[in-house]
DNA sequence: CAGCAAAATGTAGAATAACTACATAATCGG
DNA sequence: CCGATTATGTAGTTATTCTACATTTTGCTG
């Protein structure tokens, strides 16, 4: 009776994390967690959806229970561990997982792939890892990170090398809403910034690693200058102890020379999205400055453009919403969402 | 008897087009473009389809039968139609393709949007363009450019704005392969550097417009003097024409304030692909040489770093593998590849 | 280490879903 | 308006998933 009761529990609280399966977590990862804690028949059904799980899209009950080695109940007792209700639901659930194949990020790129395919698996390697930060990514953080951002008076960015690039990709953006900005890549310089900071004005620092000692040095000369400092990273680190906030950009490892870096273009993802938070802080005025400057913009290509294509309409760029924001912080409390 | 054969011959070409349709394009895209082809009570699955694929997922064929106001084996025609020999197989395709939510683009962020989902609907955003850049993406041009550029002596990145931080991320890239490279983002620079160019070294211009006047200029000038010529571009234009070999990065178009700028990341990733088939035409020496460069930057990184975190290890940056390229350019004929 | 309780796995059959062959309805050219 | 052809639906068959129950295995206690 006793025992009942708390595999009852047990099942509720499996239930409570698996709320949060389909759209967070990546399912093969989630498998491979909870193997130890399967039944011993039900983690040979696992081993094999690890094994393969392309072959398992297309295999039905019957064939998998028979690869497996076990019963097909037995099967659909293995799904029902993993959170989902049936073994349809569970094949969809695989599906859309292995869309992009973060299984297949484990098939490297070796010197013997033909260019066509080793592009292929780039391109794979590059979405699963923008996947993976993105259910990694903290969005309590990012809304503090929007609001200091949103009230400062200027903006400072610092990195270096790829983190560099991003900084100065930032750089482009803020200031289109009105936000002076200025992204430094240069060590003396980036001291010689945060030395003349205020209170008021916000430090967003970029360092993969976490620990390039370099950008330490700024932040903490920013910090006691009494500015904000908000770490764009890719792991916990001595980078996170300096700052107000610290954004975790969880990828893939580099685990082979000719893996692509994917840090630095998930960075710029999480810059889009706190330029786009900060320009939602905006009133109507803005919004309707950054329009204008867009076209102005695009206007400005045609003007010097081939007279061939001079004609050449730009159907894109014209058709922008001039939608005022509606939203604006709702209570600067309100950080607890989902 | 003759219109049973044209019908044979139609389905014929259908299953042509089909064998791509899983891996190269979009299957609600795909929907879309068919629909006109479709038998008129075959259309009102689609609509049902496309109004709500995620609930066409959990449908079964009966509940999809019923929805639609057909019968079931209507929804079967309908799926090999489109070139699935079942529901299941069509389902599972479904499922695929709208991971990422391919469709969710349409729900534009708007300034309602808490941070929250306007950063999920940023990073689908983003994950669909990739994608989409992907699918377009012309592999016999990828191949050429990679040839141009591991024959080249040295190589010059050009671009403005967003291209310019494409042009620099580049710029750090090539020379670990002990490619002499340099990214020029001011117009007279480039024009210069254009002028002092030779046959034999390669310049790749990057532009997302393909009409930005300055770039064609200095593209001009290093053809005149005998150089290679990649241009990278989000779409057929001025640029094309002017140069060898022409990469065409597609991504969803900018549609209102809020989307974000997905172009310069896809050209990111094709940098990365550039570098990577650059770097297979190396020789052993090189690929040793560059995981050396690896181990003493992640290194230098350690000894700058804070006492507390000198002791800890880095792990993923020490396990470099090193076999040399067993793949080198086939033919050079042998584009057809796909 | 026997023997019992509880959990783990399998068996068999019921229920449901997907598919196929055929019949009827709609459409179109003459 | 009629016949030929195509489009759609009906009904029945096969395959697949699921459920209730039986059997085996495991682990614990005297």
């Amino acid at each position: 009776m006793p025992l009942e009761g708390a595999r009852a529990l047990m099942k509720l609280q499996n239930a409570a994390i698996d709320a949060n399966i389909d759209n967070e977590t990546d399912l093969l990862e989630t498998i491979q967690e909870r193997l130890p804690s399967l039944r011993k028949s039900e983690q040979k059904v696992a081993l094999v959806v690890l094994a393969d799980a392309d072959a398992a899209l297309t295999a039905t009950l019957a064939v998998m229970a028979r690869t497996a080695g076990v019963s097909e109940p037995t099967v659909l007792r293995f799904c029902e561990a993993i959170g989902y209700p049936s073994y349809q639901t569970f094949k969809m659930a695989l599906a859309r997982s292995t869309a992009f194949g973060m299984h297949a990020v484990h098939s490297l790129i070796t010197a013997d792939d033909p260019p066509g395919q080793m592009a292929g698996k780039i391109f794979q390697y590059t979405l699963a890892s923008l996947d993976r930060a993105r259910r990694k990514l903290d969005m309590t953080s990012m809304e503090k990170a929007i609001e200091i951002l949103a009230a400062a008076r200027r903006i400072e960015f610092f990195g270096f090398g790829a983190s560099g690039i991003v900084a100065q990709d930032a750089q482009q953006k803020f200031p289109l809403f009105g936000k002076p900005c200025i992204a430094t890549t240069d060590y003396h310089q980036q001291y010689m910034s945060a030395m003349t900071m205020e209170p008021g004005d916000a430090l967003v620092a970029i360092s993969h690693t976490g620990e390039t000692v370099a950008i330490l040095k700024g932040i903490e000369a920013a910090k006691e200058r009494g500015a904000k400092v908000i770490g764009i990273t890719g792991r916990e680190g001595a980078l996170s102890a300096h700052c107000d906030v610290v954004l975790v950009v969880e990828t893939h490892e580099n685990t082979n020379v000719f893996t692509p870096t994917t840090s630095r273009l998930a960075a710029l993802v999480v810059i889009d999205i706190l330029s786009t938070g900060v320009a939602m802080h905006l009133d109507a005025d803005h919004v309707q400055l950054f329009a204008e400057m867009k076209r102005s913009l695009a206007q400005m290509r045609r003007t010097f453009a081939y007279p061939e294509s001079r004609t050449q309409t730009e159907p894109s760029q014209d058709s922008l919403a001039t939608t005022p924001p509606k939203w604006r912080k709702p209570r600067s409390a309100s950080g607890r969402r989902r």
